[in-house]
DNA sequence: ACATAAGCGAGACGGTACGTCGCGTCTTTAA
DNA sequence: TTAAAGACGCGACGTACCGTCTCGCTTATGT
């Protein structure tokens, strides 16, 4: 069925693409965007500027596509209750703002949500990516009837990303890497408060 | 008092500092990071750029600054009862959020959490001049007995800025325009799912 | 035999060499040493700065090379007889010293002759380039008889060049442009004198 | 008598304008007109900058100042005869041009000849005070019967000047220092050549 | 087999912003 | 009014990146 791509030429080597994100990642984990140069990343990676630019047109572009490649978009498992499923998520969620890669996403769709065209669409992908995982899992709540309404689901979604995300600002360096090795000590009493009024008193 | 500074050769003039600031979040807004040059502020604001690097060493730097000074630091009015103090400050963070200047701050926060040396403890100073409006709010609320625990208070903070900075970052462009002209609407979900948590049933 | 430089990456185009160069002697041709600007010439060639960078690590280095380029190194042609070969080498070498191409010869001479390193093989080159011409005419002479002796040589020449050198510096603006229009009646006494320090009486 | 300036405010210290020049010629003879900035020499000699744009409105002009009052203008003794006299005229020519502060009035004088207006009166300054000493020696040879015409006297003074000028332009940094220790010999063949046929034979 | 087409590493190129430094002027306090 | 200190507007410096462009070479397909 490839008969649709009757490729003349060299074909693109996948190995390449691989490399280049890889040391995209790379190089934005170590030394922030400040540093996160294409010469940088076409130098770590041992490739030319061309093929770079052949595959994304732009800086931000390849960021974002290095960030969906190395990122495990944050799974909600079903463990079969809501309080478990949130806790679960929420822990899952708050390794990933703590890493480096996560942070990225961030970062990103921060930027992104105020920038005009060509850079616009980027927060979409980020914003669906994380809501679809969280909306399963509410559904799922709904259906067994431990969530109240549909209404709530949005706020509800909303406030626990928030939470774990304003969580993670207010932490200053020494007490990002404390949160590293005590995610549930941390996750806890936003998952508590979140939950609270939800879960059967 | 003033004996540790004799003031020697020619004062710095203090509308240069004014001039500066507002011609930096001028820029910034109208044109974003990318176009948020130098050289354009000094431009703009009529003044050399030896004036603007000898008070900030660089960039970032003075758009901390910018924003911190042109930012109406989102007042939390007593106005004595939890559930309307707690409506006010969420339009108003909505209404920040919503606004280029206010937003610039989420940016810096987020950059600056994963930053190191040099642009650190800029996210300090504006996480705590945004915490201390809600503290002071919670606490009051708490005087009167209208919110349960202590302990519960760093939760509920963050699940409601983050609620609402997550109801931003949902948005679409078009999104963002409609929610600057209803706040309310907006807004008045996330208040009511945050403060139902914590709400005697 | 070339396989010391098997020229990876793309080759440095001769064109933009060219274009600096000259650009680089209008430049200091119309505006002087004040306004020869990096910026001015690489507007000027329609190159970019890094095109100059590349090639000269700073403006003197520059200008040297735009010189030495630029400047057709006074022919001393071959006459037959010192008398005539003495008179055309002095009305050329007053042309040049009278425009602006071949006045920077001597500033930087003169600079690069106090300066230390990375300015100083400057001055060699220049005092080579002039030197090889007048020797060469010297010896003919000698060869011919015309000449006392070889002792006597750089004191010659020496003398000749200074004599010239002395006059122009002498001009007062005015004069330079009327010594334009008549370098023989200029550079007769001149040669005359110095010729007839080495006639037989 | 000193009633017709009834100076009103603080009088002018005259300490401060020695100091200053000395700064000048310090600076500029240490490390050259690349690092003769007016801030240096402010600093190097404990004065603020309006002290000297109280005095000089130009860098260029203070240098030309400096040069004046720290260059003993090259005396031409009066020994009774012209050939000890243009020995030793030349010999103290040879000795202030290998000095740095004689070399800045080289530099000065090419560099301000080819320089339009508020430059250009400054190599007429220079090129008297050098020609006014010159002249004389050879006015009282021509009186004496030493010298055969008024009409060789410019050619004269411009091989001898020139003749040093470009001796000491063909050094190398080697044989500068050494002709500092060995002046007459330099100086001797070049005396020779330009008053050879002049001296009766 | 050999032309044609593309991929690829290397690095030149036109721009543009960076942060620094110097000029010559201006503005303060102290003498 | 001079003097020391240093802020100020301006503009050039030399560096670094962006995104594009040419090289020479390699690796495929199509004839």
């Amino acid at each position: 069925m490839n008969s649709s791509k009757p490729v003349r030429g060299r074909p693109r080597d996948p190995a390449v693409e691989k490399r280049i994100l890889t040391a995209a990642m790379d190089t934005y984990a170590r030394t922030g965007w400040a540093a996160f140069t294409m010469d940088a990343v076409a130098q770590c990676s041992g490739v030319g500027k061309s093929a770079l630019y052949l595959r994304w047109s732009s800086k931000e572009k390849l960021l974002v596509d290095a960030l969906e490649e190395h990122s495990a978009p944050v799974l909600a498992p079903d463990t079969g209750a809501l309080e478990t499923d949130v806790l679960a998520l929420a822990t899952e969620l708050l390794r990933y703002f703590l890493d480096p890669v996560g942070w990225v996403a961030v970062r990103v769709a921060v930027d992104s949500a105020v920038q005009t065209a060509a850079f616009g669409h980027i927060r979409d992908r980020i914003v669906r990516m994380h809501n679809e995982a969280a909306s399963d899992m509410v559904q799922r709540a709904v259906r067994r009837g431990e969530f109240p309404g549909e209404e709530q689901v949005q706020p509800f979604i909303q406030a626990l990303y928030g939470a774990v995300l304003m969580h993670v600002l207010t932490l200053d360096p020494g007490g990002r890497d404390q949160a590293r090795d005590n995610l549930e000590e941390h996750v806890a009493p936003l998952v508590d408060f979140v939950l609270s009024r939800i879960r059967p008193e």
